[in-house]
RNA sequence: GUAGCCUAUAGUGA
């Protein structure tokens, strides 16, 4: 059964839940009874392909053959509640699990929050860690972090540093297990980024770095996107630097953000550079973000020829230019006085298919 | 030795 249920496992991982489901069919063929780990591990399946009437099937499929949901069930199935305003179908399966004699733990807390996160209920989900006390379950590193998202998310940006400082404290306690964490900071930063606070977000960073708090590929990525919206590049290309010394691998999301902030500053010529860093050194493939961002800064430093080779070497490398990049290499033409050449490329876009907000 | 929560509207044109 145990060798099943790791082949139903790996099966979810790699190829999906249908082929989960496949082998949790072959089981049933061959006689073998499908267990709570079996069905626990389908319904968390059911979350990556966002079938939550799957999930539930599942669960009435374990209860016609008698096998009882425990904790780890309810939990993935909460978990699959994430699309928006499904806080109250989790809060129902959370109340069922309780009706049904299953005590719950943090996880299965931290799944409800995040279900009411996720449906822009902050209420709800501090109403739930509120709740945890009483059920004798202590927060931990994640309740935080889900319950700082869900603030950050409803806007209510100064309860999710009251927040923050209160996991600080917490942190202090001896045994404690809350710690700020990567995770953490990713929350706050990219919520400063969201709205352009580079001060905010640089401040963070520097807390992190002191706390000995490691960056990853999304805390890079929200500093640069940070700088890109404060128009400032110096610090996003020093920033670059320091994460990479950091061990950072800066990923392609990161190098779009880059561009893009050396585009928004008009830095055409160091855009190149990065680009070509970008292919070689990382052997990262540029792909429509990162044409994006290097045709516009290109078309705001008056490079219409660069603009336009560009625009052929991205087609020539099998990717099809977006509205956008039409538009940006369309308004370099214009302002290189290549108005013959802007209608032809305005044509082209019409052949196709593709219309200009 | 097998299953669950922050992880994806935590990050780029979007």
């Amino acid at each position: 059964l145990m060798t099943w249920n790791i082949a139903v496992s790996t099966a979810a991982k790699v190829n999906g839940i249908a082929a989960a489901l496949e082998l949790y069919n072959d089981m049933i063929a061959n006689n073998v009874r499908p267990d709570v780990v079996t069905y626990s591990t389908l319904i968390a399946a059911c979350r990556q392909s966002k079938q939550w009437q799957k999930a539930l099937h599942l669960l009435g499929e374990m209860e016609r053959r008698c096998v009882a949901p425990n904790v780890v069930t309810y939990t993935s199935l909460m978990a699959c509640c994430q699309e928006a305003g499904q806080w109250q179908e989790a809060m129902q399966i959370f109340r069922r699990m309780e009706a049904a004699g299953v005590e719950a733990d943090v996880a299965a807390c931290n799944s409800l929050m995040s279900a009411c996160s996720h449906s822009l209920e902050w209420e709800k989900a501090w109403a739930v860690f509120t709740g945890m006390q009483r059920l004798g379950v202590t927060p931990n590193t994640r309740s935080y972090n889900i319950l700082i998202r869900a603030c950050e998310r409803c806007g209510e940006w100064q309860r999710a540093l009251e927040l923050f400082r209160r996991m600080q404290r917490v942190a202090q306690q001896p045994a404690s297990v809350v710690q700020p964490n990567t995770i953490t900071y990713n929350i706050l930063i990219s919520a400063c980024a969201k709205s352009g606070r580079w001060e905010e977000a640089e401040a963070l960073y520097r807390d992190m770095r002191s706390e000995g708090i490691m960056p990853d590929e999304f805390t890079l990525s929200s500093l640069l996107s940070a700088c890109e919206r404060s128009g400032i590049c110096t610090q996003g290309m020093e920033l670059f630097e320091e994460m990479q010394a950091l061990g950072v691998q800066p990923n392609r999301v990161c190098y779009n953000c880059l561009l893009n902030a050396l585009a928004s500053s008009g830095k055409w010529q160091d855009a190149l550079t990065v680009f070509d860093k970008m292919r070689r050194s990382r052997d990262l493939s540029p792909d429509v973000v990162s044409y994006s961002a290097l045709i516009s800064a290109c078309e705001r430093g008056g490079e219409w020829q660069r603009a336009l080779d560009l625009f052929e070497q991205m087609q020539a490398e099998g990717l099809q230019p977006s509205a956008k990049i039409f538009a940006v290499v369309i308004n370099a033409c214009e302002k290189g006085g290549k108005w013959k050449t802007a209608v032809e490329l305005f044509r082209f876009m019409q052949a196709c298919d593709i219309e200009l907000e």
